[in-house]
DNA sequence: GTTCTAGAAC
DNA sequence: GTTCTAGAAC
C-alpha cells in the first residue's frame, strides 16, 4: 500500500479527508461507513452537531480537527466544504506531518435534493422546495478541489458506485497504511445539456487528463514518465466543449488507482475486443489467425500507433492463440500486444493508455446484450448513446461506426478515451441475429471486413489527430474488397468533430440505401414490442427510410389538409399554413403554426426549398405571439420545433415560456420545449439557409435529463415541484435564450426581464 | 399526442 | 396513505 511515500517511523501519519458536497451527497454516510469498520482511530468533525448535536461554527471545527490529529487521530471533516475559501484552513492543518485527502461526493444534483427533502421533511412545510432552493444555491458556488491548493489525494465521485468505492479504501486503511497521491476518478464539469448551468460554476473544468504536466510520479513497480501535453486530445476535448471552456495551465496530473504511472503519453493507441469470438461463437482458431493477418497488415501503416487485443481474464483462449500468433510472424511486441484487463478501465486500472477503443457492438447500436458491448455503453454514460445515435442507427455484420466521445462521458473524463468504435462481427449463434449457419467462407470473410474497417477507422482518427500526411496511412485508399450487399460503407462512417455533420449525412444515405429486407423487419418488431410506438421504419418507394404515424398522430396532417372541417380550434388559413391553438396547450398561449405541403411531415424533411415556407411560418407565429403581447406584455415568447415530433406535418410552435398549463404534466412535456430537442425557429432558418437542412437533437435521452427551470436553470425532482417553482421563479432567461431574438418580448420589455 | 393505472417513491 | 412516474393502450 505504502506507495506514494514510504514509511519513516513506526508510526502511521494520521489524514485530514475534507468531504466535499452538497447537502443530500452523503458526506456523514460515508464517514459513518468507514468508522464503522476501519481499524484507523477516525474523528468526524461535523458543523451541524458539533455543538453538542446542534449546529456550530467552522472555527470551532478547526479548533476540533486540529486537536484530534494532535493525538493522532485521523479526521473528517463533514461539511459541504464547496469553495476553496471555505476549505483553506483546513487544508493549512495538514502538511507536512498531516497527509490532507479531499473525496469529492459529486452525485446528481436531483439525488442530493431528493435525500435534503427527505432528511428535512420532519422540520414543517417548508421542506422540500426550501431544501431543493439550498441545495441548488450551494451548488453554484462550487469550486472543485484541486492537488495544488495542498492535497495529496483527490477522490472524485460521480454516482454511488464511486463512493461505495472510496469507503473500501478508506475503510481498508490501517493505522500504519498510506495512500497513494494524486487524482482519482472523475471530474464533472456538467453534462453537456446543460451547459447553461456552467455559469453559474465559478470555475468549468478541463476534463481530467488532457492537460497532464511533464511531473514525475513515483511509483513502487513503475515509473515511467511520459508527461508530454497532447495537443490532439486538448484540441478534441475544446471542439466537444467549445462552450465555455476555459484551459487552464496548471491541471494536475492524474494518476490511475493501481499505482501504475499513467500520466499522458501521446502513442495514440486503439483497444479492441476479439470480435465475434464470445457470444458470436466464431471459431476461435480461425479467428485469431483473421486479426493475427489483419493487424500484421495495419500494424506498420499506423505510423507509430498501437493496437491492443483486450480480453478481461488471463484464461482466454483468443488472446494466448494471438500471442502465438503474432509471435511467430515477428510482429512488433511495441506496436501490437495482448492485454489482460476490463476494457472501459485500461487508464484507471490497468495504467494503459487508449485514446480509441473498439466496441462489440449489437446491430441496433444500443446498450445491454451483455459482454463488452453492456459495459462500454454502461461506462461510456448516457452520452456515449447520444454521440452513436448522432452517427448511425444501425450497423451491419463487417462494419465500423466511428464515435467521437464527447468530454463530458465518463469514459473521456476518467479513461482518455477520444473515440468508441463500434463494430459488428460475423455471428455463428443461432440464438442472436444474421446467423450464418457455420458458413465460415462467408463469415471469415465478413471477419476480416470487420478488422479492416476498424482498423481503417482509428487509422483515421490517427490520421486527423496527427495530422499526418495523406499518404502516410495508404491503407486507407484501398478498397475493400464488395463482399455482400452492406460492406463498403465502413469508409463513409470515418468521422470527426470537425467534419461530422456532412459524414452522419453520408452514413445514413448508405445505410439507408442498404437497408435489406431481413434488417427492416427486425427492427419493425423491435421498435414496435419493446417500445410501443407506432413510429416504425417504412421504405418509400425510392428506398428511402421514412416513420409511420399512428392514428393518434395524424390529427394535425388532417387539420392542415381540410382546416375548414375545424373551424372550432384553427385561427387563420392562408395558402401556406394553418394556425391553431394546441388542443392541449402547455402554457398560457400555446400556438401551432402548421405547413400545409404534403409532404413535409416534420423538421427532419425540410430542405432548403423549404426555406421560404420556414420563414412564412416564423413571419406568422411571429404575427400571433406580438398580438398576444399587445393583451399581455408580461408575456414572453419562444419559436421553434421540435427534433423529432409525435405528431405529423410540419409545426411550428409559439408558446409562452410560463408554462403554467395544467397539460403539462409529465418530463417528456417539459423537456420537449426546455432541451435541445427545442430547436428555435431562428436557428433552424438559418441553418436550413447555409445547410440545407436543420441539426435535429432527436435522441430520447433528453426527455429523460433532469427536470431545469427555464429561467434560473436549478434542478427540481418532480414535475409538481418544479412548477411551483417556474411560477414564481423571476430569475432572467439565460444569456443563450437572450440572443439572436430566440425569445420575443413585448417592445417595452426589450428582452431584459426584470 | 392523451389516458389509465400499477407500483415506486415519498 | 398519498404523490408521482412511467409504461401500455389507444
Amino acid at each position: 500500500m505504502d506507495v506514494d511515500e514510504p514509511a519513516k517511523g513506526k508510526e502511521g501519519k494520521p489524514i485530514i479527508v475534507l468531504l466535499i458536497g452538497a447537502p443530500g451527497s452523503g458526506k456523514s454516510t460515508f464517514c459513518e461507513q468507514v468508522m464503522s469498520s476501519s481499524t484507523r482511530p477516525w474523528v468526524r468533525v461535523c458543523q451541524d452537531t458539533i455543538k453538542n448535536g446542534k449546529a456550530g461554527t467552522k472555527a470551532q471545527c478547526i479548533d476540533s480537527a486540529r486537536s484530534a490529529l494532535k493525538n493522532g487521530k485521523s479526521v473528517f471533516i463533514d461539511r459541504c466544504n464547496l469553495e476553496k475559501e471555505q476549505r483553506d484552513e483546513f487544508v493549512k492543518l495538514g502538511r507536512p506531518q498531516v497527509d490532507v485527502h479531499a473525496v469529492v461526493l459529486d452525485l446528481p444534483v436531483k439525488l442530493c435534493i431528493s435525500r435534503s427533502v427527505k432528511r428535512t421533511g420532519h422540520e414543517g412545510n417548508l421542506q422540500g422546495g426550501r431544501a431543493a432552493a439550498v441545495v441548488n444555491r450551494m451548488l453554484q458556488k462550487k469550486e472543485l478541489p484541486k492537488l495544488s491548493e495542498g492535497y495529496g489525494r483527490i477522490t472524485f465521485c460521480q454516482n454511488e458506485s464511486d463512493v461505495e468505492s472510496a469507503i473500501g479504501t478508506y475503510s481498508g486503511l490501517g493505522p500504519l497504511d498510506t495512500l497513494p497521491h494524486g487524482s482519482f476518478g472523475q471530474k464533472n464539469p456538467g453534462a453537456k445539456v446543460q451547459l447553461g448551468i456552467m455559469k453559474f460554476l465559478k470555475k468549468t473544468d478541463v476534463p481530467a487528463n488532457t492537460e497532464s504536466t511533464s511531473k514525475r510520479v513515483q511509483d513502487s513497480d513503475a515509473s515511467q514518465v511520459i508527461g508530454k501535453r497532447d495537443t490532439s486530445l486538448k484540441e478534441a476535448c475544446l471542439v466537444s466543449e467549445s462552450a465555455n471552456m476555459e484551459s487552464k495551465k496548471d491541471e494536475e496530473p492524474v494518476i490511475g488507482s493501481v499505482g501504475i504511472d499513467v500520466s499522458l503519453n501521446d502513442t495514440p493507441t486503439l483497444a479492441f475486443p476479439s470480435i465475434s469470438t464470445a457470444d458470436f461463437q466464431f471459431d476461435l482458431e480461425k479467428a485469431s489467425d483473421i486479426i493475427v493477418e489483419k493487424v500484421a497488415e495495419f500494424v506498420n501503416k499506423l505510423g507509430n500507433a498501437r493496437l491492443v487485443l483486450v480480453d478481461l481474464t488471463h484464461k482466454s483462449k483468443v488472446l494466448s492463440l494471438v500471442r502465438n500468433k503474432a509471435a511467430q510472424k515477428n510482429i512488433d511486441s511495441n506496436r501490437f500486444f495482448t492485454f489482460v484487463g476490463d476494457i472501459t478501465k485500461l487508464h484507471s486500472e490497468g495504467g494503459l493508455r487508449c485514446n480509441v477503443i473498439a466496441n462489440a457492438a449489437n446491430w441496433r447500436l444500443k446498450p445491454g446484450g451483455g459482454g463488452v458491448n453492456a459495459a462500454i455503453f454502461s461506462a461510456g454514460g448516457p452520452t456515449l448513446e447520444v454521440a452513436t445515435k448522432e452517427q448511425a442507427k444501425s450497423l451491419y455484420p463487417g462494419n465500423a461506426v466511428v464515435v467521437p466521445l464527447p468530454s463530458t462521458s465518463p469514459l473521456f473524463c476518467r479513461e482518455g478515451v477520444t473515440h468508441v468504435i463500434h463494430v459488428l462481427g460475423p455471428n455463428m449463434n443461432p440464438q442472436r441475429p444474421n446467423y450464418l449457419d457455420n458458413d465460415y467462407s462467408k463469415g471469415c470473410k465478413i471477419l476480416y471486413e470487420t478488422y479492416t474497417s476498424l482498423f481503417e477507422g482509428f487509422a483515421s482518427i490517427v490520421r486527423t489527430q496527427k495530422k499526418l500526411p495523406e499518404g502516410s496511412i495508404e491503407i486507407l485508399q484501398t478498397k475493400l474488397s464488395e463482399p455482400q450487399d452492406c460492406s463498403e460503407s465502413a469508409p463513409k462512417t470515418h468521422s470527426t468533430n470537425s467534419d461530422k455533420k456532412s459524414k452522419r449525412e453520408d452514413l445514413h444515405e448508405s445505410e439507408r440505401s442498404k437497408r435489406s429486407k431481413e434488417y427492416q423487419d427486425e427492427a419493425e418488431n423491435v421498435s414496435d414490442s419493446n417500445t410501443g410506438k407506432v413510429n416504425l421504419s417504412n421504405i418509400k418507394s425510392d428506398g428511402s427510410k421514412t416513420k409511420t404515424w399512428g392514428s393518434w398522430a395524424q390529427v394535425l396532417y388532417n387539420i392542415a389538409m381540410h382546416p375548414e372541417k375545424r373551424k372550432d380550434v384553427v385561427l387563420e388559413i392562408s395558402e401556406d399554413v394553418v394556425i391553431l391553438h394546441d388542443i392541449y396547450p402547455k402554457a398560457q398561449k400555446h400556438l401551432l403554426v402548421v405547413a400545409r405541403d404534403h409532404g413535409l411531415d416534420c423538421l427532419a424533411d425540410v430542405r432548403k426549398e423549404n426555406l421560404e415556407l420556414l420563414r412564412t411560418m416564423h413571419a406568422v407565429g411571429l404575427k400571433w405571439a406580438e398580438k398576444f403581447l399587445h393583451d399581455d406584455s408580461t408575456l414572453v415568447f419562444r419559436l421553434g420545433y421540435h427534433s423529432a415530433p409525435s405528431m405529423r406535418q410540419l409545426h411550428l410552435h409559439v408558446i409562452s415560456q410560463d408554462f403554467d398549463s395544467a397539460h403539462l404534466k409529465n418530463k417528456k412535456h417539459w423537456n420537449s420545449f426546455n432541451t435541445a430537442f427545442f430547436r428555435d425557429s431562428v436557428d433552424v432558418l438559418e441553418e436550413v439557409s447555409s445547410d440545407g437542412k436543420a441539426i435535429l437533437n432527436d435522441d430520447e435521452s433528453l426527455m429523460s435529463v433532469e427536470l431545469r427551470c427555464n429561467r434560473c436553470r436549478s434542478v427540481h425532482p418532480t414535475i409538481p415541484k418544479l412548477k411551483l417553482h417556474i411560477g414564481r421563479c423571476r430569475a432572467s432567461f439565460p444569456n443563450t435564450l437572450l440572443q439572436n431574438g430566440r425569445l420575443v418580448t413585448a417592445p417595452s420589455n426589450a428582452n431584459t426581464d426584470p
